[in-house]
DNA sequence: CCGACAACCTGACGGC
DNA sequence: TGCCGTCAGGTTGTCG
């Protein structure tokens, strides 16, 4: 599930149950997600204010009045469950906040992680040091990205998936972006036509966009207190879709890269 | 620099 | 009903 528009669509979600709010109970059930949870994060977060939430790449921020972020990331499997009527196996963080709500980080798979960061020094933390611009941040123009992939050899699809490149992209956009942008996967990122390249930003954008509003009708069920997703109606144009008809009538077709699932049609895009 | 692959971990699903 | 193989939105590291 978790890419930007997810992350941005929990963010969201969570916003205005712990904005404002002290974190009255913090419970840490299983830390040994990707990465430990810092050991001191019961003490660190136990009590503290919520003074803001924000989101960078696939990272979620909750920022508190101690000069401590929480940064957390919700792996393949992970969400937030709001007031779940019973905490379980896979809850491996669970928040209550003085207005009697609580939230629980569950995570299957734990490939998510938690961790907590002067607020100040954010930009230095070292995972978002080493990172690209926001897809739909000013940074992300075309001239940037025109420069990042000038002279690579590399397939495209790898180039958008890079976080170094751009950040918050995964398998799910790249392969949906590409397509509205008309380019192949497998096209070197050197290499892409100047019409196609051009339509590569803006194609990124609205796909990312468009997710982002899908989430947002989604963000009601997930506030739901049931607290249990109704997954995303997908409206990919490819992904997930092999064999299925492309908006042209040729069939989606599928190819393995790296492991991944790569979905695209060999009429539209070059 | 590049692509392939494995590892981390659990659950869902299809085939038999 | 159950067992087994395959696959899944991410990240990080190694190898050739």
């Amino acid at each position: 599930m978790p890419e930007l528009p997810e992350v941005e669509t929990t963010v969201r979600g969570l916003r205005p149950v712990l904005e404002g709010q002290t974190l009255w109970h913090v419970e840490a059930r299983r830390p040994d997600l990707r990465f430990a949870f810092p050991p001191d994060l019961r003490q660190r977060l136990t009590g503290a204010r919520v003074t803001g939430l924000g989101r960078r790449a696939k990272y979620g921020l909750v920022d508190t009045d101690r000069g401590d972020t929480m940064i957390f990331h919700l792996g393949m499997s992970g969400r937030w469950r709001l007031d779940p009527e019973t905490i379980g196996t896979h809850d491996h963080l669970v928040l209550e906040t003085g207005a009697g709500r609580r939230l629980a980080l569950n995570d299957p798979r734990r490939f998510g992680s938690v961790d907590l960061f002067p607020t100040a020094d954010l930009p230095a933390y070292p995972v978002f040091a080493a990172m690209g611009p926001e897809p739909l941040g000013p940074d992300f123009t075309h001239g940037y990205l025109a420069a990042a992939l000038e002279g690579r050899s590399a397939a495209i699809k790898a180039l958008l998936l890079d976080q170094r490149i751009v950040a918050g992209l995964g398998n799910i956009y790249v392969c949906e972006a590409l397509h509205m942008a008309g380019i192949a996967p497998t096209r070197a990122g050197g290499r892409i036509a100047r019409k196609r390249l051009d339509a590569l930003v803006p194609a990124i954008r609205a796909v990312l966009e468009a997710a982002i509003e899908a989430g947002g009708s989604t963000l009601r069920d997930y506030a739901r207190p049931s607290g249990e997703l109704g997954y995303f109606a997908k409206q990919w144009r490819v992904y997930g879709r092999e064999g299925q008809p492309c908006l042209c009538g040729a069939p989606v077709r599928r190819r393995v890269d790296g492991g991944r699932s790569t979905f695209y049609c060999a009429a539209c895009q070059r």
